[in-house]
DNA sequence: AAAAGAGTCAACCGCGGGTCC
DNA sequence: GGGACCCGCGGTTGACTCTTT
């Protein structure tokens, strides 16, 4: 069949399809498939040419298209396919069934190559972006050492440089709450709305809380396992909780003898015997003892579209630390102990964890791939440590006593 | 409320490779 | 072998939408 010529300088009709010229040309190519792209426009009575028909048949009219914001998991795809196969849009489509090479080029150059750059990555090599750079070795150095002492002082001075420069939202609370909710507002900016939960927040954390939000950290590089390539750890899951867009920070006093009753209006007592009250959960908590908490709270939290956000949440009062029988909303909590010991399975996850020291909760282990992900997170846990300090596990996040909290939300 | 800027995405353009005559 | 044509691909454009100021 001789094709008819689409290059051919016609008076063809350009820019946007109207609903009817694709309801044209679906129809045609269901009855008839498309044969010759350059005959289609004629025999389907469309003033287009053959290569328009043809773009606007694959892109948006076939069958089996998939419409739609791309998941976490075809994101990771793309990328671990760019490592591979470069700007080859179409070899890229063909691994994610339903999704055009034309859109996934629109993804990667709108979304993907934004981020990959934020988090310090050439989007081009998938290297680090500067990787001669001092910063980036100490980085680096930092994830391979990755004793939580080390990572807590790295955090601390990226805390102080944050805290010295502009790129620092700060916000005050005067009243009292104990449980903040952040809504995310776009794909990956935070605009902080801190609110306080009805009820018992307002009441019996009567700190005043100072609440940081700081935009545009990437503690996911931060997190890797030793050992592990960027990409296979750059695009996680987030957990529920932190899709819900709730980032449980406080545990407020609240008088024991309330503990089984507690309710959101049970708090306007406040007692040094402490009980836990669960910003999150609602739930009441049980307590063995009360310690005194950090004066300053830290919770890296792994948020959706690579972003991460910082909770920096200080308070000018002793607020009580209780020992929790808490868990998270997949009821489970991964325990490091015996990461330490050159054991770092899913077995390393226990019910009854024992005090251990500060420096076996080294960051590889606790987020090790082993353990992690076909781990049962079955504990929670709090204890002291060898050195006094204390550490817990708590809504999959590592507490320890230096102002740092983990999300492991990722898992 | 309006303007400006940024982001998104459908569509266009040009090129290279393959096929046909 | 060479020209004409088609197809598919990747880069780019520009209209539209959303966000910020």
């Amino acid at each position: 069949m001789v094709c008819h010529s689409c290059c051919q300088k016609q008076n063809f009709k350009k820019g946007l399809w109207s609903p009817e010229e694709d309801k044209k040309l679906r129809s045609y190519i269901l009855k008839y498939g498309h044969g010759c792209w350059s005959a289609v426009p004629k025999r389907a009575g469309l003033q287009r040419c053959g290569k328009s028909c043809r773009l606007r048949w694959i892109n948006y009219l076939r069958p089996g298209l998939k419409k739609g914001a791309f998941s976490l998991q075809e994101e990771k795809i793309i990328i671990d396919a760019h490592v591979v196969l470069g700007n080859r849009w179409s070899q890229i489509a063909s691994q994610l069934p339903g999704r055009t090479d034309n859109e996934i080029k629109n993804f990667w150059n709108s979304c993907i190559k934004k981020k990959l750059r934020l988090m310090g990555i050439d989007p081009n090599t998938h290297r680090p972006l500067n990787e001669n750079s001092g910063q980036v070795r100490e980085l680096e150095s930092n994830i391979r050492a990755s004793s939580v002492d080390q990572l807590d002082s790295f955090v601390a001075n990226e805390l102080l440089k944050l805290q010295s420069s502009n790129n620092f939202i700060h916000e005050t609370n005067g009243n009292d709450y104990a449980s903040i909710s952040l809504e995310t507002q776009g794909n990956n900016m935070e605009s902080g709305i801190f609110e306080n939960d009805a009820g018992p927040v307002t009441a019996t954390c009567n700190a005043e809380n100072t609440v940081y939000l700081l935009p545009k950290l990437f503690f996911s590089d931060w997190l890797l396992p030793t050992g592990s390539a960027p990409l296979e750890t750059s695009i996680f899951e987030v957990s529920d909780l932190n899709a819900s867009g709730k980032l449980p920070v406080q545990y407020c006093q609240l008088d024991s003898e309330l503990l089984n009753t507690c309710s959101r209006n049970d708090s306007t007592t406040s007692n040094p015997n402490a009980a836990g009250w669960s910003s999150e959960s609602d739930e009441c908590r049980t307590t063995s003892e009360s310690m005194a908490w950090p004066d300053q709270l830290v919770q890296y939290t792994a948020a959706e579209q690579l972003t991460s956000h910082i909770n920096l949440v200080t308070s000018e009062d002793s607020v009580s630390w209780n020992t929790p029988t808490f868990h998270d909303n997949k009821g489970r909590f991964p325990h490091a102990n015996l990461c330490s010991e050159g054991n770092c399975t899913e077995h390393s996850f226990l019910s009854d964890p024992p005090p251990i020291a500060r420096e076996d909760l080294s960051v590889p282990s606790t987020i090790s791939a082993n353990g992690i992900h076909s781990g049962e997170f079955l504990d929670d846990g709090s204890g002291r440590n060898n050195n006094g300090s204390f550490y817990g596990f708590q809504n999959g996040m590592l507490f320890t006593e230096n102002s740092t909290f983990m999300d492991l939300g990722f898992l």
